[in-house]
Parts: C-alpha cells; sequence; structure tokens
DNA sequence: CCTCTGGGTATTTTT
DNA sequence: TACCCAGAGG
C-alpha cells in the first residue's frame, strides 16, 4: 500500500494552487510511482483547464509517446461512446446538438402535440427534462412520478424528444453523461477494459460535480483500487442551476472510504486585504466545510468601493481607474472586468471604445453559434451524420432553394417514413415520386441532392480545408454576402475567413484526422476557451466565467440587489448562497486591486431603474472597503425617497448619455462584440463647431485600426461626433472627437 | 415561398 | 434593448 493508493480529497480554498496539485500528482504519479501516462485520467469542466492541465503536465513530464488523457466530463464521455458505443450497437458518427437546436426539437414536439408554447414556455420543458438527464432519469423513470398534469406533459414532451433525437442520430450534452453512464453501467467489458486502464483518475471542480458526472466517476474508476483523487473547493460551487450539489463532497467520502483528506488554505494570490474581504462574504455561509484563507503577501491596498449615478459613469470610473494604472506602467492585460450577467458587458465596451482602450470579451454569442459557421458547417455536419435535421434544414435552402418550412416538413415526413438519411435520397433521386414525395418538392430537391453527392466523393478526396473552399464556393455564399453589402455582412465574410483558418490549424495539428472530431472539437468548445492570456488587452467576461482564473486588477461593477444578487435568486436562501459564492469567486480571482462598484440608476432592457446596493455588501465590515460608507448614504436616500420616484428622468442628462444619437443611415451590426452599438434616440439640433478633422481624412483609432472620415457632425458643447469607417469588418462607428483618440495620418 | 413589420416579452450563469 | 414570432403582402 503507498500513498498514491486510494481515494483523496483535497478542499483546495482559493488561490492555493489546485491547478499546481493535479498536475504535480500526475506527474508524481509518472515519475515516482512509474505509471504509465496512458493509465491516468483527468477531467475538468472546461476545455480551458483541460488544455491548461495537459500543457503543464507536459511541462513536467517532457513530451512522450502516451500522455495522460485530459479532457472534461462532455469531452470524455463523447469519446468513450465513439470508442465503445459500436460495440453495443451506437453510432459513432453521432451529432452533439447544441442549445438552440434542442431548443429547436422541443418546439416542434410541443407543436405536434398541441401544446401552446405561450402559457408553455419551452425554455421551462428543456430545462425539466434537462434537470431529469442529469439525475439520470429516463423517460420510463420519470413516469412513475409524474403525477400533476404539467408533469405528464414533460413527460410526453421528454418522451418524444428523446425519440427525435434518436431519429437523427443525435445526443445533447446531458445525453453524453447518460449514455456514457448507461454504456459503462450495462455493458461490463467496456466497463471493464475503461476501469483497467484507467488506473488513476483526478477530477478538478469536485464541488461543482452533477449526479450524473458523479456515477460516471464512480462508474470508471476501479473499485478494487479506487485510486481517486478529487479537489474541490465548496466555496466556489456556482453551477447549483446546472444541478451540480457540492453534497457530493459528502457522498464522495462515504462512497470511497477511506478517504484521506487535506485542506489547502494557505492562498498564494491574493494580498492580505483582499483576502480579509473574501473571509468575510464567505463567514456569511449557512453550511459546508470550515476554512479561513491565509497569505503571506502584504498590500497595503484595501478594496475599494465607488458609488457612480449610471452605468455609463461606472464604466468611466473603471475606464480612468485601468488608465491611471497604465500610466503607472501596468499592463492591460493584467484587467478584468467581471459582471453578473453577458448583457452588462454593453456600457464598457461603448465607453472603451470611444476612449480607445483594448479589450477582448469573452463570452456572449459565440463563433460557432453564429449563422454563417452554422450555415458552411450544416453541410460537413451531413457528411458525418445524414439525419442531422438542423444542419438539413440549413443546408437545404442556403441558398435558397425555393424549399420552405412546409416543404422540409415534407421531406422529413418522408425520409422518417422510409428510414431514409440525405443519402439515401441522393442514390434514390430518380424515384422519389413513386416513393411517394410530393412531386411539386421532388422537382425542387435534385439539385441539392447532385450538389450533395458531388460534395460528398469531394469530401474523399480533397483536404479539409480545400473542401471548405469548395462547398463556400460552389454554393456562391461569399457572393451572396457581398451582395448584401452590409457592415454585418463584412464581418461574416471575416468569421469565414476565420473558419477557414480553424480548418487549417486542424489539419496541421492532427494530419489524416477525419472532419468529424473537428467538428465534435467544434461543438464542444465553449467561449472560455478562446480566452488569450498572453493579449494585452482588458478582458471582460462573466463571473461564472472568470473560475479558475487570476489577475493583478479585479473590477466588479453592479454590487446591486437584482444583479448579484441577480433577481431570479432571491427566492430560496439556498440560491442566494450560490449568488454569494459568486461575489466570493470574483473577489478572489484579485491579485493586488479589487475595485467594487454600484451605480444609483442601470439602464436594462431599455430602461434606467433605480438601484440599490447589494445586501452582500452590507455584511462587510465598513473598514475593510475603502469608501464603503457611500453605501449608508445610499440607504438613507432611498428611506427619503421611496425607490418608484425614477432618479435619472428628471435629472439633466451627462453629455455621454447623448452619444449615442444616431444619425447614420448604415448601421454597423452587432455580430462583433468589438463594436460600438448605436442607439436610436431623435437626432436634436446642436450648433457646428470646428473640428481638427475632415470629411475623407484617414485616421487611426487604437482599437479599431485605420479607418476613413465619412462624416462630421455636431455634439453639443465643444465637441463633434466624428463618423468613420473603419477597415476589415470593424464597421462603421461614430465617436467623440473630443474623447476618442483619434490620430490623423 | 420569402421578406418585412410590429407587438410582446424577457436566460443568469455554460458543457 | 433585442429577440422571437405571427401575419400580411409581394
Amino acid at each position: 500500500m503507498s500513498e498514491t493508493d486510494g481515494a483523496m480529497l483535497v478542499i483546495a480554498g482559493a488561490g492555493s494552487g489546485k491547478t499546481r496539485v493535479l498536475t504535480y500528482r500526475a506527474a508524481y504519479l509518472i515519475h515516482e510511482k512509474k505509471v504509465p501516462p496512458e493509465s491516468i485520467m483527468a477531467i475538468t469542466f472546461t476545455n480551458k483547464a483541460a488544455e491548461e492541465m495537459r500543457e503543464r503536465i507536459i511541462d513536467l513530464i517532457g513530451k512522450r509517446r502516451y500522455h495522460p488523457w485530459v479532457g472534461t466530463f462532455h469531452r470524455t464521455c463523447a469519446n468513450i461512446l465513439r470508442n465503445y458505443g459500436p460495440a453495443v450497437g451506437l453510432s459513432d458518427r453521432f451529432t452533439v446538438f447544441d442549445d438552440s437546436e434542442q431548443l429547436a426539437v422541443i418546439k416542434r414536439v410541443m407543436k405536434n402535440n398541441n401544446i401552446d408554447p405561450k402559457p408553455y414556455n419551452p425554455r421551462s420543458f428543456l430545462h425539466r427534462i434537462s434537470r431529469a438527464k442529469s439525475h439520470l432519469i429516463t423517460p420510463e423513470e420519470f413516469e412513475e412520478s409524474a403525477n400533476d398534469d404539467f408533469s405528464k406533459k414533460i413527460l410526453t414532451v421528454y418522451t418524444q424528444y428523446q425519440m427525435a433525437l434518436r431519429e437523427q442520430n443525435a445526443f445533447d450534452f446531458d445525453d453524453l453523461l447518460f449514455e456514457a453512464c448507461l454504456l459503462l453501467d450495462n455493458h461490463r467489458p467496456t466497463r471493464e477494459i475503461l476501469q483497467a486502464q484507467y488506473e488513476h483518475l483526478l477530477v478538478d471542480e469536485f464541488q461543482d460535480i452533477n449526479p450524473a458526472q458523479y456515477r460516471f466517476i464512480q462508474l470508471i474508476v476501479n473499485p478494487e483500487h479506487k485510486n481517486v483523487f478529487v479537489v474541490g473547493d465548496d466555496d466556489q460551487a456556482i453551477y447549483g442551476w446546472r444541478y451540480a450539489d457540492p453534497k457530493f463532497i459528502d457522498k464522495f467520502l462515504d462512497d470511497f472510504k477511506p478517504v484521506n483528506v487535506i485542506k489547502l488554505e494557505d492562498n498564494y494570490r491574493s494580498t492580505d486585504p483582499i483576502l480579509k474581504v473574501a473571509n468575510e462574504i464567505i463567514r456569511q455561509k449557512t453550511w459546508g466545510i470550515e476554512k479561513t484563507l491565509r497569505t503571506n503577501i502584504s498590500g497595503e491596498d484595501p478594496p475599494e468601493f465607488y458609488f457612480r449615478q449610471s452605468e455609463v459613469d461606472e464604466a468611466y470610473f473603471v475606464a480612468e481607474t485601468i488608465k491611471e494604472y497604465i500610466d503607472e506602467g501596468g499592463d492591460y492585460g493584467d484587467v478584468v472586468v467581471l459582471y453578473r450577467m453577458n448583457a452588462q458587458s454593453r456600457s464598457f465596451e461603448e465607453v472603451f471604445g470611444r476612449l480607445g482602450l483594448p479589450f477582448q470579451i469573452i463570452g456572449g454569442l459565440r463563433f460557432y453559434q453564429r449563422m454563417e459557421i452554422k450555415d458552411i458547417l450544416s453541410y460537413f455536419r451531413i457528411l458525418v451524420n445524414d439525419r442531422d435535421r438542423p444542419s438539413l434544414e440549413r443546408a437545404i435552402n442556403t441558398p435558397k432553394r425555393g424549399i420552405g418550412d412546409k416543404s422540409k416538413d415534407k421531406i422529413f415526413e418522408f425520409m422518417v417514413k422510409n428510414e431514409f438519411g440525405l443519402f439515401d435520397l441522393v442514390e434514390n433521386k430518380d424515384d422519389l415520386i413513386e416513393k411517394g414525395l410530393a412531386p411539386s418538392i421532388a422537382k425542387r430537391l435534385p439539385p441539392f441532392l447532385e450538389l450533395m453527392g458531388r460534395f460528398r466523393d469531394k469530401s474523399r478526396k480533397l483536404e479539409h480545408v480545400k473542401l471548405l473552399e469548395w462547398i463556400i464556393d460552389k454554393i456562391e455564399y461569399e457572393e451572396l454576402l457581398k451582395a448584401e453589402g452590409t457592415y454585418e455582412a463584412d464581418a461574416r465574410l471575416d468569421n469565414l475567413n476565420e473558419l477557414k483558418g480553424a480548418f487549417k490549424s486542424f489539419q496541421e495539428e492532427y494530419p489524416g484526422e477525419g472532419i468529424d472530431r473537428f467538428l465534435e472539437q467544434v461543438s464542444l468548445v465553449s467561449d472560455l476557451d478562446s480566452y488569450q492570456e498572453k493579449t494585452s488587452k482588458i478582458t471582460m467576461m462573466t463571473l461564472h466565467s472568470a473560475k479558475g482564473l487570476e489577475f493583478n486588477v479585479v473590477f466588479l461593477p453592479g454590487l446591486e440587489e437584482n444583479f448579484l444578487p441577480h433577481s431570479r435568486s432571491q427566492e430560496s436562501p439556498k440560491e442566494l448562497d450560490e449568488e454569494r459564492r459568486l461575489f466570493y469567486v470574483g473577489v478572489t480571482r484579485a491579485k493586488r486591486y479589487l475595485y467594487i462598484s454600484c451605480a444609483r440608476n442601470r439602464r436594462f432592457r431599455g430602461q434606467s431603474l433605480p438601484q440599490d446596493p447589494s445586501r452582500f455588501l452590507t455584511e462587510i465590515p465598513r473598514d475593510l472597503i475603502k469608501g464603503l460608507e457611500a453605501i449608508e448614504i445610499s440607504y438613507r436616500k432611498s428611506m427619503e425617497e421611496p425607490l418608484s420616484i425614477s432618479w435619472g428622468s428628471k435629472k439633466k442628462k451627462r453629455v455621454e448619455d447623448d452619444w449615442d444619437i444616431a444619425d447614420t443611415e448604415e448601421m454597423p451590426s452587432d455580430a462583433e462584440p468589438i463594436v460600438t452599438r448605436i442607439g436610436s434616440r431623435k437626432k436634436k439640433e446642436k450648433t457646428q463647431v470646428k473640428s481638427e478633422f475632415k470629411v475623407g481624412n484617414t485616421i487611426k483609432h487604437p482599437t479599431f485600426g485605420e479607418g476613413k472620415i465619412i462624416k462630421i457632425n455636431p455634439a453639443g458643447g465643444d465637441d463633434n461626433f466624428i463618423t468613420i469607417r473603419f477597415e476589415k469588418g470593424v464597421g462603421i462607428k461614430m465617436l467623440s472627437e473630443q474623447k476618442a483618440p483619434l490620430e490623423k495620418i
């Protein structure tokens, strides 16, 4: 018996070097215990974390012929299903449906069953189904507890939703876990192969594990040796909404006993004043493992609190503070702005854009979710799985081939009845009418079928990039976009080029690997994975995405009731606790400087509403955060003036608020996150002021690059709005002459 | 079949 | 604000 045998749990406080613990464990097993690298499986939640762990392990053990398997739960399960599924008759060419595709299936099923989407929100069905699947509850098992009317409806939808997915040879995210568990559970040979192969299992972020994931761990760990090493921090559990439950920590202690438990409370990241605040936040928790973080890093800079008039003012405060940091020699890459919701990035995007601060946004709309990318990839997805309905629906009428919703429904009906995939249609294209397809449709289908036939032939000869170019060319997709002539279309063209780049690097990295691997990679990546650590840009992301990262300077704006804690989480103490942990996660990202702020009024969904500072701030002793007394003043004010009286409307508007008056005929799109969005308020009369620039001048902007001035008009005061057409997909922007750092060239 | 418009409404977080 | 969807009209 050695010290690496058996189960081990590491409770690793924020900043205590969790990743380090895992990577060193792997390296130790390989170096000292002579465990073959390929006998180790390490599981994380994000691809980003997996990538980082893989790199760090390689740094420690050097490049070898075999490496440990490092992957997310989802990717690991997908891999197992592809490799071992065929043994039990599952196809290895399944498609993974994303959120929007799942929703489309749900909506269709609801329609077929005459369930009105008005009173019954399709999302709530999806949510309930996902909950069932995450608890490994099959439709049959669900039936037993479906007593009330609503549950019965869910049962119907769940049952047919699963049937629809299977018909299309598709899995959703939850299926990957569920099906992998079923496979391991029901197919002993597979289970034994995997249990024998992976002598050691390492699991990261154990506090965020859901029942299916826990079951997966139980199934993959060799029951004799129980070599499982898990690392987590119950104080950073923030995925309850995905059915994660930190109480699995307790279950783990029981199921795998004896478990060796280690608690890490030394923080190597933050200064003492920051950690004091963090400890104070977590002290409020009602359950969990007690711990108090300690650090040796002293610091004279306490966290600071700022209270601003509006979300725009708040963004200006952040921008100014960042500028000071840069002036003192800091780097933009050290700075992060963390918010609760993606929508909160707006004010920062606009203000940073105006002031010329470089930034990158993580999250929001993802690259592979974009229309143009999905359009093109749908052709490839059909190649892998010709029953993938969402892809068929897209491809069949992109470009327009005169086949609308009605026709599509008929075609799919026909396909399902004959158990046809698309390539069966291709093979039978001459006698579709005989087989019962409406002639009006059968007549319009051949060009598409011929194209797909040729596409499949080409796919056997051409390398990936060439094949991509071939299909884009054949469907004249770029011409289509060019003809549009909008800036949005320009951005889409850029994205296509980026896609070509992605194909190319895949081809180089995995020569000889089929396109299905690429597609799988694509379907399982999140936007966080594209986060670039090394760029010299301010990073903006949600608190959820920030877990596991650290920054020298952290801004936590919007610390207000209904934002943090979020309005949807105020009902139960459990959810409230999770919000508090989110705050904790935010605070503990900071190494040296931490700025917390609130706005008195915040514009959200088109209207500005008065805000109250977050209750979490009232829980912190005032002397731990500089300027925190300001919240007292706020509460006094709201006593005098009931909250229903809006501040915003009566007050004189700030100049900045008027900046988004648009009078350009061409509006930039919001396709690129970096784009400044322009509002739609009516133009007001302003007097002309002299400008340093002329229409036609070429200028340079640090964020947007070079551009040509196409319009100058007064902004009131002594400022002008300069409308500039920037190069390459940045599009047209209207900037303030006074504030924007424009340089004539 | 396709495109445009206006009304209604609200995902918070992500694999 | 921004998206989705139904309905109208070409």
